[in-house]
DNA sequence: GTGCTTGCAAATCGTTTGCAATAGC
DNA sequence: GCTATTGCAAACGATTTGCAAGCAC
């Protein structure tokens, strides 16, 4: 039960009300730091949760967004993912497991660019693509 | 006619044999350094070439990805965008007009990351997102 | 009972695929 | 004539939309 209390305080901290399906999508997001995209959340809570609708987790990742508890990230041209960790850092993905690892933090200097005074910078994402030592080796 | 000499010659040197859509697509993108999608590509084109379709735009751009003659980029989760110039550099994607600028190169420094052991870094994508100071004047 | 949430079915849109017609050597 | 390229039409897959049924206060 504390896994619910947990996504229960992440909900409230973001102004979002809770329902059966807002906890447990927020509760895999929290113990499965993998940047899920839409299918895998489906697919991991399809099975407790039979009459789970994909629009659900649809509405929900959009509400989640849209309340700055979740990162949407674009890196790939198939399917979104998204991320708990809302803070700034850079992304790994390997090209053969398609797996997404956090691999540094950003600190401010990094939203400090030659042209500054053209734009206004809202948002950084910094993303690698490569292949990891697990399928190197394999 | 200095412009198709211009654009065989970019064929050429990257074993891509000519045809009269894949010159036009490759002159569009050397004169128009936008990014463009596909449509975008399309659209342009269309006028002058009325029976060009857009899967040839596909096939072409697939092809020049592959020969290493553009670069395919992925900003955004709604379509892809090309991009003629190869050279390792940062992007800037304006929220509202989403006109995308190049805004600065990265140097070797930024292919050193702090856990090189465990990946083979291939390619890096540095995106901000924002306002433009032209869409923030209107 | 009112308003928000859910979830089905259909629509949409970018991209890919199958394949027949066409062009270039 | 052979091979590669083109382009139509259909398929595909992720995401969005319309809307009726369900739930919570």
């Amino acid at each position: 039960m504390e896994a619910l209390f947990e996504s229960h305080k992440y909900l409230k901290d973001h102004s979002i009300k809770p329902s059966v399906q807002r906890s447990a999508v927020m509760n895999f997001l929290i113990h499965n730091r993998i940047h899920p995209t839409i299918d895998e959340i489906f697919t991991a809570l399809s099975p407790s949760m039979p009459t789970l609708s994909k629009t659900t987790i649809y509405n929900t990742l959009h509400l989640f967004v849209k309340q700055g508890a979740v990162r949407m990230l674009t890196l790939d041209e198939k399917n979104a993912r998204y991320d708990i960790n809302t803070s700034a850092h850079a992304h790994f993905i390997c090209k053969r497991c398609e797996k997404v690892h956090d691999i540094f933090s950003l600190d401010e200097s990094m939203y400090v660019i030659p042209c500054s005074n053209d734009f206004e910078i809202e948002s950084l994402e910094i993303s690698y693509v490569g292949t990891c030592n697990t399928c190197k080796s394999n």
